[in-house]
Parts: C-alpha cells; sequence; structure tokens
DNA sequence: GATGCTTACGATACCCGTAAAGATA
DNA sequence: TATCTTTACGGGTATCGTAAGCATC
C-alpha cells in the first residue's frame, strides 16, 4: 500500500472519474494513475470504480464503503505535513479562505491587510462562493478557512464560531419618499418595489421569512447576488433595496435606513473538525475577531 | 511519505525506542528502521526522536505531537485493509479477544466452541490479561474485542456495550456452619476469614466499597488473581470464599450461596471506538449475547 | 476523429539487507 | 565487551514517463 495510491484514489473521485484530468491536477502520467489504481484494487482484492468498457464511469458500492476511510488517511496525512510545518515555525505555507461576496468585499479587507503585512511569506488564497460551495471546499480540504452566514452550521464535519452579528437595512435614492420617514413595519416596504440577495445568501430566507409570517407578499423585481449590484439598480430608481448594513458605505446617491424587523443574523467562521489549522491560520481568525470587537469562543 | 515509515515510527514507539527490538518485530533489518525514520524526520523537518549519542531514548515534543496523527494513520491503514477483507467476503483472518481469567474460564468457551465451529479458518487468539491490560490492548490495536466487568468503560477510546449482569456468591466447605444458615447481612460475614479477588478484578472495588459504607473491617486472608484459586483455598478451610456467581459449579466439596449485598455488576464487551470490526467480529459479539440471553442495544 | 484508459518498455530512483564503523552502557 | 545506531555499499525492484494500442463517445 502506498500514500500515492490513496492520493489517486481521492484525486479520481474528486475529478468526476476522469483519470486524464486527475493526472494533471497531480503532476502525472495518465498511465501512473491507471496502474496504481489497479495496484489498489488488487491490493485491497476489491474492485473500487465501475467501469464502462476502458472508461471510469463510478465507484462501486465497495469503493464507495472505503471511500471515507481514504479520504481519512488523505486529510490525516495533509495534516501531518501542516502541523509539522508549524511545530518548526514556519511561517510560510498557503491559507486558502472561502468566503461570499458580502465578506470579501465589505468585511475582510482590512484583516486581509493585516495578515498579509504580518505574515509576507503566507500566499492568502481568497475564494469567493456560495455559502453551500464554501461548506464543500471545507469538508473537501479545498480551503483552510470558511466565513459565511448562511449553510456552515448545517455540517456536522465542520466546526464554527460566531464572527459578528449585523441586520439588514434598506438602501434607496437620497430623493426617494421613504428617504424622508423611519419605516418601522413591513407594511410600509409592501408597497415598493423591492432589490435583495439571491435565496440561500446573506440573509435571505429570514427576509422571506418575516414577509410570510406577516402575510404580505412582497414585489422583488431584482434578486442579485452581492450588494454592489443590488446598489447600482437602486441608484437607477429600479427600487428599494434590502441589504446587509456592513455593505452600506455613505455616498451622495443614497440614503440607508437601519431596520430590525428582519432579524438579527450572525455570520460564523468555519473549519474543518478534523483538522488543525497552522499557526497562521489562528492568527487570520484572531484578527477577523480583533477587527470586529466580538471576541468568543467556539460554539456548535 | 511512506506507509513503511509510520509503521515504523509507531512500532519503535511501542518499542520502547529499540529500534533492533522494533526491526524484528517489523521483520526488517535495523539498518532499514534507521534510514526510514532520518528520512521521514528530515521531510517533516522536525526531529522526532531524542537521542543520547547514537541511542534513541524518548520522543521529542514534536514528536510526541504529531505522534496521535500518526497514531491515527496506522489505524485508518489497518482498517481499510480489514474493511476491504470483510468486502471481498473473506472469512479468515484473525480475531483477538483480550479478557479475564474469570471470562474465559466460566463465561466464553460456549461461545467459542459456536465461533469455531461457524468460522473455522478465523483464527481465534484468546489473551487473558488484567482489565486495565484489556483496555490497553484495545487501545493500541492489539486486540479487537476485549471483555471485562472493569475499567473499560472508562476509557474514551474504546466504545462498550453491556454484556451481561451478574453477583457475587460466597461459597464454603459443605460442613462450614455458614453453610445451613442463609448469610443476608455483612456483619455475619465479618467473624470468619475471607478469600477474594485481587484489586481491581471480578467487583473486588464494590466488595471493599459495601463493607467500608457498614464500617466494617473484613480479615481478609488471601487475595487471588482467579475464581480456581479461591476455590482451592477454601477447600483447605482456609476462609469463606467470594466469587463471581459465574464461577461457581456445583461440587461435593463446595457449598455456594448467592448474596445481593455486594451489587449488581456489568460485564461489558468493548472495542476501539475508531475501528470497525471484521464482520466475524461482529458475529463473536452477537454469539456473546445469543449465549446470555441479554442482547442489548450499545451504550456509552 | 477526439478523448480516455490500458499495456509495453526502458531509465531512473528508491528500498532493502549485509557488513563495517562508531557510540554507548 | 556487549548492545545499539549509523554509515557505506551493492543488488534488486518499484515507480515513473513516453509511446503505442485499443475502447468509448
Amino acid at each position: 500500500m502506498n500514500v500515492q495510491q490513496l492520493r489517486i484514489m481521492r484525486e479520481t473521485v474528486r475529478q468526476g472519474f476522469n483519470l486524464s484530468q486527475a493526472a494533471t491536477v497531480l503532476n502525472a502520467s495518465q498511465s501512473g494513475l491507471s496502474k496504481h489504481i489497479q495496484e489498489l484494487e488488487y491490493e485491497l482484492g476489491v474492485t473500487l470504480f465501475v467501469r464502462r468498457g476502458k472508461r471510469l464511469i463510478g465507484l462501486t458500492s465497495e469503493g464507495a464503503q472505503l471511500l471515507p476511510v481514504i479520504e481519512r488517511l488523505n486529510h490525516d496525512l495533509d495534516n501531518l505535513k501542516q502541523q509539522a510545518a508549524d511545530l518548526r515555525h514556519d511561517q510560510s505555507g498557503v491559507l486558502a479562505v472561502a468566503t461570499t461576496h458580502t465578506q470579501a468585499r465589505y468585511v475582510l479587507p482590512p484583516v486581509v491587510s493585516a495578515f498579509r503585512a504580518e505574515f509576507p511569506q503566507v500566499q492568502l488564497k481568497l475564494h469567493q462562493a456560495s455559502p453551500d460551495d464554501i461548506a464543500h471546499m471545507l469538508c473537501q480540504g479545498q480551503a483552510d478557512i470558511g466565513i459565511a452566514t448562511e449553510s456552515l452550521t448545517h455540517f456536522d464535519a465542520l466546526r464554527c464560531e460566531p464572527f459578528y452579528q449585523w441586520q439588514h437595512c434598506l438602501i434607496m435614492p437620497a430623493a426617494h419618499p421613504l428617504a424622508s420617514q423611519p419605516v418601522d413595519s413591513l407594511q410600509q416596504l409592501a408597497d415598493w418595489p423591492l432589490i435583495t440577495y439571491h435565496d440561500g445568501f446573506t440573509g435571505r430566507q429570514q427576509i422571506d421569512q418575516r414577509f410570510a409570517e406577516s402575510n404580505i407578499t412582497p414585489e422583488i423585481v431584482l434578486t442579485a447576488l452581492d450588494a454592489d449590484v443590488i446598489k447600482t439598480y437602486v441608484r437607477t430608481g429600479l427600487g428599494v433595496g434590502i441589504i446587509a448594513n456592513m455593505a452600506y458605505t455613505p455616498e451622495e446617491a443614497l440614503t440607508a435606513q437601519p431596520v430590525d424587523f428582519f432579524g438579527v443574523h450572525t455570520t460564523w467562521i468555519a473549519q474543518h473538525a478534523q483538522s488543525t489549522l497552522r499557526q497562521f491560520g489562528l492568527r487570520f481568525i484572531a484578527l477577523c475577531h480583533q477587527y470586529h470587537g466580538i471576541k468568543s469562543g467556539s460554539a456548535q
């Protein structure tokens, strides 16, 4: 049995059973992978992959049953290297942070600046993705740290800690009728076309929920993945925007109004439950807390 | 990085940092191990072992910190092979059961007979050991299944399920004064010299506890590791014996009397929490339950 | 015909064991 | 001196990549 075989097994599954693709990812030849897989199957005495002719098309039930063990082995192999690197006080390496637009655009910039100043040798990779994708990237070890409001706490394989709390706010053109009067009920909003986030992003679910509880059907004319798009259309007068409060920075064209009827939301910092972050990974999280005042213990 | 290196690291630690000894266990040469360890240290960039001159005498703090990961890797490596063997319906292999004298002598014989009949290809290894040693054997993967009354439930690394419950009984020569009158209090016992188990074995702790609660100091003239020794001396008239009820089989020379004032005890079946037993391992446990009527779910 | 897996083959590197040397108790 | 680890060296093998063969789409 061989570490390489385990790596190859994992990568082949990840690349959708495309050996050639897995080979390029691993900087190896197709033929090498092919032989390694055969040998692993021979050694275990089990056929791992379903083949149609000469093509791999999926896992056998045996392969699927053994995969979790193989994943964990790979995981620990990575762990071992990471921890060793940390123990020799090596301040270089890669830190992959997966996060949403909102965080990347409005929350993390100061953290990233501070981090880069402190760890110039560390290659910081910021991956923008949807909350669900972030969770999966963490589970698969493709990201070390994930930051998002949604999804993360639903995965058992992840360890989450609260980052900060926030609420929504309304944005509208400065000349808009609502700009001059405080909005304190959902009903007032229902008269206007609304622009807000896509489902699954930045508290959208709670927005829908509150409207539903009040038996109001809002007219949502546009849903976007990020506040910048929402702002753009609010500026054109298409409707009133609902965005996360940290996404609003004062500007002439837009007026903002905090509202609390959409509830309080928590943004989470997550990592794989089985992994140990390098020292600079922990430091990144510490910097996150430092720049947002909330230094809470870990939860869930 | 290499599987062999991980194996060698584990074995070297187990053999008390004696490379030569580890080499014989692994069927390899000393020099091979030496080089592998150096290479592992080089690859991880960390010194794993403390050396005095040319002799290994312990783990560095780095080595100690990395050891758990390495242990888990080795463990999963074994797991993978085991599970694969199981998936190919291989009914051969080794099942190591670690247990105490009481179980091995009085409880397991019918289970072992049935098991051997059902799995003639499986090499059943019965290791007799103290409860503590059984727990350690399970933790180190030297045994697959452990059966004992004491210790097992105190280890987080073990998964325990109740096997059966039992109480103590008194044994005495047929002509003994106590043989003709029911003993229903501790006080009656205190008048006689007693013979029972060593501390840490077969409910001895509870025996001491009950005497202490009653402020009685029994005169214990002999402590033994097993009921056979106790019986031997009871027959000679040295004293009254306290043994587990399942250890008494009717015989002319000895009379037994069940007592409940030492409490009810549970004997546990344990396995390593992270391992998956081969199918025949599960069957062994099923047979245990079958021959003792109590088929309970898993606990703790 | 393009893509993708397997087999054949040759060069390189790696792993292992024997033997000698160095260090410790 | 006996035990133990490291270093040196040589043989065998494993691994890897290139290239050709073959199946699938």
